[in-house]
DNA sequence: TCCAGTCACTTTCAAAATGAAAGTGACTAA
DNA sequence: TTAGTCACTTTCATTTTGAAAGTGACTGGA
C-alpha cells in the first residue's frame, strides 16, 4: 500500500508486475533458455522491440532478472532470471497446463517436450 | 492458429484470454464467492465499471463464466464460473503464492484465510 | 579503407485500450 | 411523486501499444 499498489492482495500485486500480454512470455523464454535480446525477439509471438526493451527494464528493476555483459567489444548482453524470477515457474506451469487443456489448437505437453528436445 | 492466436503456445494463448490487469481479479472474486456486478465492483481494487462490463462479456464469450438471471422484476444477474473457469484455480493459487512470498506488503495466506472467514 | 551486415536497442507516430465520470433505464419502496 | 438501487453504457482525455524506421557501436570482407 505504501508504494501505490492497488491493494494488499498478492494476486493483484502479482498482476501489477506481470499482468499483461507480454511480460510472462519473456519469463517463459528465459526459463526455456533464451537469453539475448535477439533470441527473445525471435520467439513465435514476435514481440515488438520497443515492448521487449521496456519489459526487460521493468523486470530488471523488479529483481526478476539480471542483465549481464558477457562480452565487451562488441558489447553483448545476456538476461538471466534471478531466484525470484525462476520461482515464477509454477505460475507458468499452471498457465501452460490450463491453456493446453482448455484452448483448442495449442500444443500439448508431449508436443512441447518434443520441440524442446529438438532444439 | 486458425483463429488468429499469436502462436500455438498454451501460455501465450492463455495470456491472450487472461493477460491483463483485471481479468484474473474478476475470476478471483468469482472463486471467492462474489457474484453480482455490484459485488464485483466493490472489491478493493475498484475496477472501473466499463472495464468490468467488458471483461464479463469476454469471459462469458470464452465459456469461463455464465451470466444468469436469478430474479426478474427487477432483473438481477449473477455471474458464475463454469468448470473451465473454476479450473483456473491453480493459476490463481500459483500467483497468490508467488505474490505472497515475493511482493512485500501483501497479505500472507493466514491473513487471507482470516479475512475470508470474517466475511 | 570502404562498405555491408549484425546486435541491441531507441524513436516516431497512429491506433487501440484504459479509466474517471456522468448518464441511462428499469424497477421499487416510501 | 420521488428518491434510491442496480446494472450497466457513454463520453472523452490520457496512456499504452505496436509497426516501422532509425541509431550507434562494432566486425569481417573486398
Amino acid at each position: 500500500m505504501t508504494d501505490c499498489k492497488r491493494s494488499r492482495c498478492p494476486v493483484a500485486c502479482t498482476l501489477d508486475l506481470l499482468g499483461d500480454k507480454w511480460t510472462l512470455l519473456v519469463v517463459r523464454d528465459l526459463l526455456f533458455g533464451r537469453h539475448t535480446f535477439k533470441e527473445l525477439q525471435a520467439s513465435a509471438e514476435r514481440i515488438p522491440s520497443n515492448i521487449l526493451a521496456d519489459r526487460l527494464k521493468r523486470l530488471e528493476r523488479e529483481g526478476i532478472l539480471r542483465k549481464q555483459l558477457y562480452q565487451e567489444r562488441p558489447p553483448r548482453y545476456a538476461y538471466h532470471l534471478t531466484d525470484k524470477g525462476r520461482s515464477l515457474g509454477p505460475v507458468l506451469h499452471a498457465m501452460l497446463s490450463w491453456g493446453s487443456t482448455h484452448v483448442p489448437g495449442t500444443l500439448n505437453k508431449e508436443e512441447i517436450d518434443a520441440l524442446l528436445n529438438a532444439e
